[in-house]
DNA sequence: CATCTTCGTGCAAACGTTTGCAGTACGGGT
DNA sequence: ACCCGTACTGCAAACGTTTGCACGAAGATG
């Protein structure tokens, strides 16, 4: 039925194993017999076949990537990346979706682990212990997530919150809340410390408001809160979040950013076509998803595990901020 | 170094045959012996190897699913649905990501042909003949694109596009530009086709304008020719490009909806959240997903092709839309 | 000219499953 | 007592590759 390596080596006259080395070792091959070969192969629609190819070498070709939600529009623009980028290496990549629970990522991860090479986590919601644990079945690198001894990815959103809060702080701002996300995620326990640290330098007293989910029902759950605490301003654990908070705000009557400033984390694309628009940390996630790719495929191929590599944010100024 | 089927049979006392048929066909094998066996394997913490399976059986256990953009908001729902119908019975998704490009996307059928056991075509940007010819090589279901002899799970936006426009001509309006979609868009011929026959019977004029990108910018390039064309209303091809548009007019300085009432097509999130909140047709993308891998799982277990369905779609009245 | 490399190729044994076939044991029907 | 069917299990040949090893033919070296 379908055509296989022996296919080739008959049309071709030379041996089953001749093929397979023009195709995974091309330099083994003389030239002639190469092209003799791929001339062959090419004529009868030759592919080779990857499970089989998987059973000899133990390589799958696969590798995971589980997100939290690929509904959360911080994730599409990195599975993009990665997924380009994978493929440019000829992997191919199995996206999986936890729901924001721990329970299933654990699930997730187990059962992909024997079919990929390698897996990608990003923005991981279990525990370090249990990630390490699982760490030692799979090649992993961890995006937004920092486990001694795995490689990682790290967006430096705490250097974004810092500038937040000095943009915040320049505005005249003195009582700021932060809306934390979810207890385990790295990047909110980042943003936090870093805001706390910077919010001393500049004289603000900073509110801590959460945990929050990382939604738009998040951010509008805790606009009650964070009126009655009267700040002036806010920094949102992500954009969803500050969204959600500023349209129920706006219907308990405050206006945004005359009323309050808020400060969203992620750069979507929706904090340019909302009104008004959001002043946001801007999150480098498509080289964040490049860069795992790479870091992944240097583990996978390597054996040895790289290091972790931080990637700049920045604040980006619209409209949802203003002078108090 | 990692378990199989050969060590499970050592440590149950029977032969390899026996431990891969407790785990493919389990009715074959003695009560008995099964629970030595499962145990056994529990014990050791066996796992079946896909590819070595894949090989015995030509069966890969994985899908495709490929879309043209991941971050169009309009696919992570239908992927996230499509994504967990399959995991629950025991298949695995690759999403690929076309750039909106034919040539990507034929490529990209190609080179996973002959490592999925079927794929999810969702809005596919090729032609009808291509389709068919790459159908032959696997087994495929196509989301919002009817090809004869193809199966397939319809988005009934023609539905939905009547709803808008009787619903822009019970606000009185007379003049209204539908903004159409990719050319090789199904859904775009759809909706311009049966927004054409409604308007004519509703004494309406219908100005077609397109084919633009199906993204913010592809609406805000056709905001000039919407407000010279003179009409008071626009049923876009989707959200973004609804919003692209909106944005763009009031920086010409008209309102929304005042001056220009806006429909727009999937009631993606943004949809709810942007202001004026959109008036919209919903599509049913999550049970379009699951359906679509139920159709597919069909076609490749049962080798035959399932037919085609269809799903509704219903037009949510929002903020963007009023009377002229 | 003998010896040593290098290069290209073939041979055959893996890799971990599945599955058609054959064999055994047992219980029941005649 | 015999035969047959059923229920289970083992045997071994696939599935399509890769890869260590061996071998022969040149070419290089002394």
């Amino acid at each position: 039925m379908a055509v296989t390596i022996r296919d080739v080596a008959r049309a071709s006259g030379v041996h089953v194993s001749t093929v397979s080395r023009t195709f995974s070792a091309a330099h083994l091959v003389n030239a002639q017999t190469r092209t003799r070969v791929l001339a062959a192969a090419d004529e009868l629609g030759y592919r080779p076949n990857r499970a089989a190819r998987a059973l000899s070498t133990r390589r799958t070709g696969n590798l995971g990537l589980i997100v939290a939600d690929i509904a959360n529009p911080f994730f599409p623009p990195l599975i993009k990346a990665a997924q380009s980028q994978a493929r440019a290496r000829d992997y191919h990549v199995f996206v999986a979706d936890t729901d924001e629970q721990a329970r299933v990522e654990e699930e997730l991860v187990r059962s992909m682990a024997k079919q990929v090479d390698g897996a990608l986590l990003v923005a991981p919601r279990l525990s370090n212990r249990l990630i390490a644990e699982l760490g030692r079945d799979v090649p992993f690198v961890l995006v937004n997530r920092r486990v001694s001894g795995l490689p990682g990815v790290l967006m430096d959103v705490a250097a974004g919150a810092r500038q937040a809060v000095e943009h915040l702080a320049g505005l005249g701002h003195r009582e700021v809340a932060v809306l934390t996300g979810p207890r385990a995620s790295w990047t909110s326990q980042e943003m936090v410390r870093a805001a706390e640290a910077c919010a001393g330098e500049h004289g603000v007293r900073l509110h801590r408001i959460g945990p929050n989910p990382p939604t738009e029902e998040g951010g509008a759950a805790s606009a009650d809160e964070v009126v009655s605490s009267g700040v002036s301003a806010v920094l949102a654990y992500n954009d969803m979040v500050a969204v959600g908070l500023i349209q129920q705000v706006e219907r308990l009557g405050l206006t945004v950013p005359a009323d309050l400033s808020v400060v969203g984390v992620d750069n979507t694309h929706a904090a340019r076509y909302f009104r008004p628009a959001l002043t946001t940390v801007d999150m480098p996630v498509a080289a964040a998803g490049r860069g795992a790719i790479d870091l992944l495929l240097q583990a996978v191929t390597t054996g040895e595990s790289p290091g972790t590599v931080s990637l700049d944010t920045r604040l980006v100024v619209r409209d949802s901020t203003a002078r108090r």
